[in-house]
DNA sequence: TTCACAAATGTAACCGTTTACATTCATGAA
DNA sequence: TTCATGAATGTAAACGGTTACATTTGTGAA
């Protein structure tokens, strides 16, 4: 039972108009009658219920964000940008994590349509094949995604361009003298960047003429590195030297399991990740890796979106600048073997 | 211009009454009516409006979610166990950092104050003394505190026993052979866990007739470990041989600032950090820490709240276990060196 | 067939704002 | 003093639901 504008309005002896003009500074109040109804604000803690003015207005100042898990820091990263950026700009945020799930996606989607969010952030599992974006769509609730990148479709995304680090990241492994080379992603279904990262990684490393990678997709969630590195690192002759991650937590979770199975980073095998985490500065060895601007993004994908709200811009594509981190877990290829020798006999490919 | 009730009572020739009943399954209507108006509700694409329903009920189905950083993992973890309890009974979340800012915390509290959050899950910078927690309980608006674990006055809270883990994390080091303690803590200001951890742990250190352990506060943001510990370690001889860090961020920044200081953790010094957070078991060495159980304290918090929403049940401080996990980067000490022996004379005091 | 009664449905007030429009008030010019 | 005018304030209708209460409809017994 808090105070009403009724209850204020009664007290100070105006109408609820003249309350209503006075907290949102919409029209004039004269001094000695604003004084008065101040006063009354005062005295009944009048808090003007926003319920009341969402429905009134027929907007709410609030986001909806869905992004796949908080676990993951990267994209605790993005929503603490995002964070900043709404509520300097006065808009609260709607959450929830989707744990990779579409049909959660689904649902955590509808919700916020029924709590009439002005708008949504989120990192779909699939963007170019969405019911959920399909469904803002038709119902013309605007919408940014942020670290997806869609291909097809014109949908607003704010991301770094993940095919052309993927390629980065295996051009600098060649340029430290790997050739075989290999990549540990999730699953492909759940993430479309892991997918692009690849693409990019892939283009990379037949262009530099090494042998064709070996591509290992593994369940992130209930991780067990070490049983599933252990086959592809069997042959040390043919076992990749260096090893591409689809995320900064893979390669962590990798590197772990790398040392438990007795081989060294990156003496033995070179790992790189994705995502930059800050973390990775503080690792022994320091985590290499393709550091994306998750924080940054957040508040690019904010922007854009209030940036809408209010005026008509239309929102767009924004692709932020990826920057490859070299750390220590990457380093020089240990001098080759026979058996890989052989495998790659154009040795002048390798810059240095 | 989404479909309301009215829209749907029209197409289905049935009054609103009707549909609300058929919508909220509150009421009985009968099979041929029920199937008229959900055919109208599919056609219209009708998604009840939350605002309205709020505004009618007085009651919004949303938490309010107040904590000082998503950087921190050890939060993202509680986020995500308040998210998987919220979500699962039917509750949508408000969420917003702090920054350790107590003037955004009061301006957050008073926006979800303003939204009609049913109730509020927080974590704050000083529960003790909190305009806040001051403004909620004049308010009568439900609230659990998270991680806070203040003294007097009878907050409900989830936490985890700070003190006693302080102390257990003390008597470990010293059973590793430790007997010159220091701590790494964060502004105790900001943080009245990092103060009871710090008691605890002079407490431990006392018990066990070791040196009084030298304090260093540090300012957790804008953090350079490296020059904060350089005076710390300059006399090898009086210097700490073990470091208990007030968090696991921390421990990790300050073994990262001790290598580029050319300390070998554990061999030079052993670093012991709090929260337990997962990437801790990945690191080399393996970070050890006292583990708070953050998934299930965000999970136990929010299902009190939860309860005490619908039924009447009283809020009360509900204690979680905490649990010392040793990881490599607490060692034995290394021999001590004469000025130690000099100085910690009762040495039949460490077991092995 | 009629009637009593329960089941199904409808009516309209209410939740707390905003805001278009109407009304009142103050001011200065005629 | 009167009047036109603009400033200040008030009135009441939305906004989209829920729900107490009133009304209608359907059912089975007499």
């Amino acid at each position: 039972m808090p105070a009403t504008i009724r209850d204020v309005a009664n007290l100070a002896g105006v109408s609820v108009a003249t309350v209503s003009r006075l907290v949102n500074s919409s029209g004039k109040v004269r001094g000695d009658t604003a004084a008065r109804v101040q006063a009354a604000i005062e005295a009944l803690g009048f808090r003007p219920n926003a319920v009341g003015r969402n429905l009134s207005t027929a907007q709410t100042r609030s986001l909806g964000i869905v992004i796949p898990s908080l676990t993951n820091p990267v994209f605790a990263d993005a929503v603490a940008g995002i964070n900043e950026e709404a509520r300097a700009r006065g808009y609260t945020l709607m959450f929830t994590a989707t744990n990779y799930d579409r049909v959660e996606e689904q649902g955590i989607v509808d919700s916020f349509l029924a709590y009439r969010v002005d708008g949504l952030i989120l990192t779909v599992a699939d963007p170019e094949d969405s019911l959920v974006l399909d469904l803002l769509e038709r119902d013309g609730v605007p919408y940014v995604l942020i670290y997806n990148q869609p291909n097809a479709k014109g949908r607003p995304t704010v991301t770094v361009d993940n095919v052309a680090a993927g390629r980065e990241a295996a051009e600098a492994l060649v340029k430290l003298g790997h050739r075989r080379l290999g990549m540990v992603a999730g699953r492909f279904s759940a993430s479309d960047r892991a997918l692009a990262r690849r693409d990019g990684f892939l283009a990379g490393a037949r262009a530099a003429g090494c042998p064709e990678p070996l591509v290992l997709e593994i369940d992130f969630v209930a991780l067990n590195a070490e049983e599933v590195l252990r086959p592809l690192l069997a042959h040390r002759d043919e076992a990749p030297s260096a090893l591409f991650c689809s995320n900064d937590l893979l390669a962590m979770a990798v590197i772990g399991a790398l040392g438990r199975l007795g081989l060294k980073v990156p003496e033995d095998v070179s790992v790189i990740g994705f995502d930059g985490l800050a973390i990775g500065t503080q690792l022994h060895p320091t985590l290499a890796t393709v550091v994306q601007p998750s924080r940054e993004m957040g508040r690019a994908a904010t922007a854009q979106l209030l940036d809408r709200l209010s005026g008509k811009v239309p929102l767009r594509t924004v692709t932020l600048p990826h920057q490859l981190r070299l750390g220590e877990s990457a380093g020089p290829a240990a001098k080759l073997s026979p058996a890989e020798l052989r495998d790659s006999p154009q040795i002048e490919d390798e810059e240095t």
